[in-house]
DNA sequence: TTGAAAGCGCTAACAA
DNA sequence: TTGTTAGCGCTTTCAA
């Protein structure tokens, strides 16, 4: 009835057992020609290639791990996978990972939550993994260094600089001063932050907005605080809107900057001519935005290769720089202007 | 001179036979509490998990893997991580592994350079993945899928219909011609399409479209090809806007749609009063772009869940449907509107 | 230059 | 219920 399936029998993958028989020759012979670990004779190098492509032969990355005692495989332990700085930087380490050799394993918590975090932590541990880079730009990822024991080969990736691991990060801190005193020099009495989610008490934004502000003796008012979506930052737009004292806000990551543009233009505001808005990062959006965001540039994928170049050091033995840091750039668009004539110079 | 030094000798991390030493059982023992594989009289067990704290001991996925000839760990390959609708799918392939306890090792390759593709491909295949997820959303992911050996467990997601592997889709087809008869039906008499980088001649979005029109009796006209940017959909905005024939265009994603919106206006023409533009995937930024777009929601991490159910299965030995199809959700918003009445009827 | 033997850390089969 | 014995597929001594 059926019609005559054909046999599919799966066969066993050749290992290098098959491959020395078909040859003539010993394992570790294979294992020589394979890894080049020593010169073999011309005529049985070239009957043990052969072989291995009769046979389709791969040899077991496990049992070599096993044997070498490490792998080429590293884990990348996030908040998330898909915003943009964390996608860029997932992009940057695993370009770099791919070039040395070396595939990345991801997994996330997305919470801080401390079931969520050990069970990240345990299934990163429970593999295979060379070593860790971690991407500590959120809350979930201070949790998860915290549960990162203290004899795994470790580098972080961006958050507030002084780890006890090396670290790559971005100078946030003076990329958002320049920011603020670009507005300040614009006239702007103070600037508005809405800031993104907090990796501990401040992140280099905040720390460095408020500085800027306090330094320049200008107020500083108290802050909105956004999540990842822009969607509140349309929301906080709104609001912020119903005060005519704000002239300039800026926001954490240009997605919220965006929203904030959307709901401060809901609400009938003008930008840049009524209140002038900044965001971070310089999404690829932010060009085409209306009006172009102004912004500063965060090159998270050289952050992610950095890292990755790091934890590449780490595992040879070689001298690890502590600390890696580059420096953002200011990109100037439509969305600063100075204030309005008649915004009101003091209360 | 220099400070003292703290003693940091690394030491061996504990391995199975410490702990068994340590508990007075035999490694097995130690084996069995660990995978609750048979019983254990309370007081060993007890003893055996005193002695794996005290030791902070870990077992080693790599030699457990190498017994079990297998892993819990799945490969995924990708012509790129961090655009929309990949890292999307990205996210859900991870939090479907996560819940599974698998992780999730990360390979891509950028473009369908031989080389390039053959380096992904023997970076996967020299990893100890128990099977492949592959993101086949577009030339390298085809290129990609022409690369992997018959007997390695793999699922697909996205592409066209019809691979020879278990694939899980979206059914962009469908939701495409919902679409263009919106568009028709709003009074347009053609539609413009600016095209993503095809997979292989036609994707579903393409296909679609040119369907529709088809069945309607609109005239077809000639394709516009953008690559994944939105600035790239600037330009083609710009050039859309000679061309006063032109009502409404049908752009291959929303990043390019607004990319094309944004050229539209560049260029003086009003979305949607003289132009309509509709997009597709329903990203974040769709909703507070303005005008609002029309577009097409597609569950992009329902389908990275999707295709890691299906790997689940695939290595489980259970009954694998060939086929996992979902079907995306028109969302009408502000871009688009019936044609302007001065807008030729015909030629 | 090559092979035999041992071992990487774990699980499974078998006896006890 | 538990221990002994054999591997899993590779690399690395060590002799020859």
């Amino acid at each position: 009835m059926t019609p005559m399936a054909p046999p599919v029998r799966r066969q066993r993958p050749a290992v290098m057992a098959d491959v020395a028989k078909l040859a003539g020759v010993s394992v570790p012979t294979v294992s020589r020609v394979l890894n080049g670990s020593a010169v073999v004779r011309p005529d049985k190098r070239d009957r043990v290639l052969d072989a291995i492509a009769e046979l389709n032969f791969r040899p077991s990355a496990t049992a070599r791990a096993l044997s070498l005692r490490q792998t080429r495989n590293i884990a990348l332990l996030a908040g998330n996978t898909s915003h943009y700085g964390y996608a860029e930087t997932i992009r940057g380490v695993e370009e770099a990972a791919r070039a040395a050799g070396y595939t990345v394993s991801i997994t996330v918590a997305e919470t801080t939550d401390d079931a969520e975090v050990d069970r990240a932590i345990d299934l990163v541990l429970g593999q295979t993994a060379a070593g860790i880079v971690l991407l500590k730009f959120d809350p979930a990822g201070v949790a998860l260094r915290e549960r990162i024991p203290a004899d795994v080969p470790l580098v972080v990736a961006g958050g507030a600089p002084g780890s006890d691991a090396p670290q790559a990060v971005l100078d946030e801190y003076s990329a958002a001063v320049e920011l603020i005193e670009h507005l300040l020099s614009l006239g702007h009495r103070t600037v508005h932050h809405v800031r993104i989610p907090p990796s501990r008490d401040e992140d280099g934004r905040t720390t460095g907005w408020r500085r800027a502000l306090a330094d320049a003796g200008a107020p500083v008012p108290p802050l909105w605080d956004a999540d990842w979506s822009a969607a509140t930052g349309r929301t906080i737009g709104r609001a912020l809107a119903e005060d005519h004292e704000v002239t300039a806000v800026f926001a954490g990551n240009d997605e919220i900057a965006m929203g904030v543009v959307r709901g401060l233009t809901d609400a009938g505001r003008r930008v840049p001519e009524d209140v002038s808005v900044v965001g971070f990062d310089d999404h690829p959006l932010a060009e085409l935005w209306s009006p172009s965001l102004t912004t500063v540039a965060q090159d998270f994928a050289a952050l992610g290769r950095r890292a990755f170049g790091l934890l590449l050091a780490l595992l040879s033995d070689e001298d690890v720089p502590a600390f890696s840091a580059d420096r953002p750039l200011l990109v100037l668009r439509d969305s600063t202007a100075p204030p309005p004539p008649t915004a009101p110079e003091s209360h």
